[in-house]
RNA sequence: GGGCAGAUACCGAAGUGGCCAAACGGGGCAGACUGUAAAUCUGUUGGCUUACGCCUUCGAAGGUUCGAAUCCUUCUCUGCCCA
């Protein structure tokens, strides 16, 4: 099947910068793709482009992961409160490792002919002089072209844009030309937000030497009730299980609106077309086994079977009617008997099992009956945890409805 | 370099000497209703404290005042206009 249709009827392209790049696919050639080695994970809402080069790759192409080492030394400045801290090239270099093993779980890496390719473009920006680069890069550039891009009137408008910043399309346009090159990459695909960046790399490569190149972009991942995609209470979602336990990132996928669940389904599992509608033909609640059967998909992706599987049966026990709770896959700790048999108060179990920030928000928490221990609504603030709440040799303490949290006496 | 405007909590945005931990909207969290859904309604949304209360926060640092987000000085940053 060709790539460009396998993304389109899973409604993973947005954009592309010519009406024939459907032909391209026809045969195998090279494409890229950048990520941004800013932290040492990458977080949920990069599966997009990550399942690209997925289907990429399994379509018989060839996927290059560019990250950008030199991009990152220059570091995003967009925020009135701080610069963002520039990275130096070690941590560049190790976030640029710790994001490939997790593109590697997804996308084999090798030297085979559709084996993928791991690239930092500071192997070819970072020496670069400023003459060299204006001479060799500034005359293509047109600033009133540049200007009308909406990376850049969208930044105008809210407040202005540095020179630096400016920069960024030169930078990326610059790395097309040179893949284009050097590996004989002819498609770089990104998010909506990078088609200008996308478009001005192919018109650098064709002025500079008449290459014929293309761009995909992917649509940014929305949420139905407009929400941002890939939060949660506890903040971002990352793909890193010491960042994010696969737990919590099954119930990630598992919380998701009814309205999302094919869309999400689409765009992150390798399930058919066919299986999704086939999931999600039922209405009303039968809805749930779509949901459970994205949240292991995608965990499983990520964090393998073994954890999709443990994720899941621990969500379905603590979810049942018995409400079991005794998974390993549950948030957990211990507490010490001594601690228990003195008595500890429940506002302080929160913050320590993290179910609420500080006491302040602890204390609201109880206060809007949103606490239980157990099966108990807790509805004193005062509440204490004793022996006689850990009958079962635990005490599950839980926050709203989804979060909870079990203390194993020790 | 000159002139003007601005900087408020997660975001947007009021407030222009005490009633300001700071209106309102969005977002977040919780409750009701449900299906671990959406919509809707309700509550809540700086930290510490059982509590009276205390502490930190309105770009930064000083100052005036019994009292400052609010007035004064200097500084930093941003936008607009002129050069």
């Amino acid at each position: 099947m060709n790539f460009v249709d396998v993304l389109t009827e899973r409604g993973l392209v947005a954009q592309t910068t010519d009406a024939a790049i459907r032909e391209r696919f026809a045969t195998p050639l090279t494409a890229y793709i950048g990520f941004d080695p800013t932290a040492d994970s990458l977080h949920v809402g990069s599966l997009v482009p990550i399942m690209a080069l997925y289907w990429l790759q399994r379509l018989g192409h060839r996927p290059i992961v560019l990250v950008g080492g030199a991009t990152g030394l220059v570091g995003d400045p967009s925020g009135k409160s701080a610069m963002r801290q520039m990275l130096t090239r070690e941590q560049v270099q190790a976030n640029a490792r710790a994001i490939a093993a997790q593109i590697g779980r997804v996308v084999r890496f090798g030297d085979g002919p559709t084996d993928a390719r791991l690239v930092d473009n500071a192997d070819w920006l970072a020496d670069r002089t400023w003459i060299e680069v204006l001479r060799e890069a500034g005359p293509h550039f047109s600033v009133n072209r540049m200007l009308t891009m909406d990376s850049v009137k969208g930044r105008m408008e809210a407040g202005g844009i540095s020179f630096l910043e400016f920069n960024y399309m030169v930078m990326q346009a610059w790395d097309f030309w040179h893949l284009a090159t050097a590996q004989g990459c002819s498609v770089q695909m990104g998010g909506q937000d990078q088609w200008g960046n996308i478009v001005m790399g192919i018109e650098l490569g064709r002025r500079k030497a008449g290459l014929d190149l293309a761009g995909l972009t992917f649509p940014l991942v929305t949420k139905a009730d407009g929400g941002k995609f890939g939060k949660s209470e506890a903040g971002n979602i990352w793909l890193s299980a010491e960042r994010t336990p696969p737990y919590e990132f099954y119930q990630f996928w598992r919380n998701v609106a009814d309205v999302d669940v094919r869309r999400f389904l689409c765009y992150f599992t390798t399930l058919s077309i066919g299986e999704i509608d086939g999931l999600c033909a039922a209405g009303g609640s039968a809805i749930n086994a779509a949901k459970e059967r994205l949240a292991w998909e995608v965990t499983q992706l990520i964090h393998g079977q073994a954890e999709a599987d443990g994720a899941r049966d621990s969500a379905r026990r603590a979810f049942s009617t018995s409400h079991d709770a005794t998974g390993d896959a549950v948030p957990h700790g211990e507490i010490a008997v001594s601690e228990l048999a003195a008595g500890i108060s429940v506002v302080d179990l929160l913050v320590r099992a993290k179910l609420a920030p500080s006491k302040g928000e602890a204390r609201r928490l109880v206060e809007g009956g949103g606490v239980h221990l157990g099966e108990t609504k807790v509805a004193d603030l005062a509440r204490k945890a004793g022996p006689e709440d850990a009958a079962a040799g635990h005490i599950l303490l839980k926050a709203g409805k989804k979060r909870m949290f079990r203390f194993d006496v020790r």
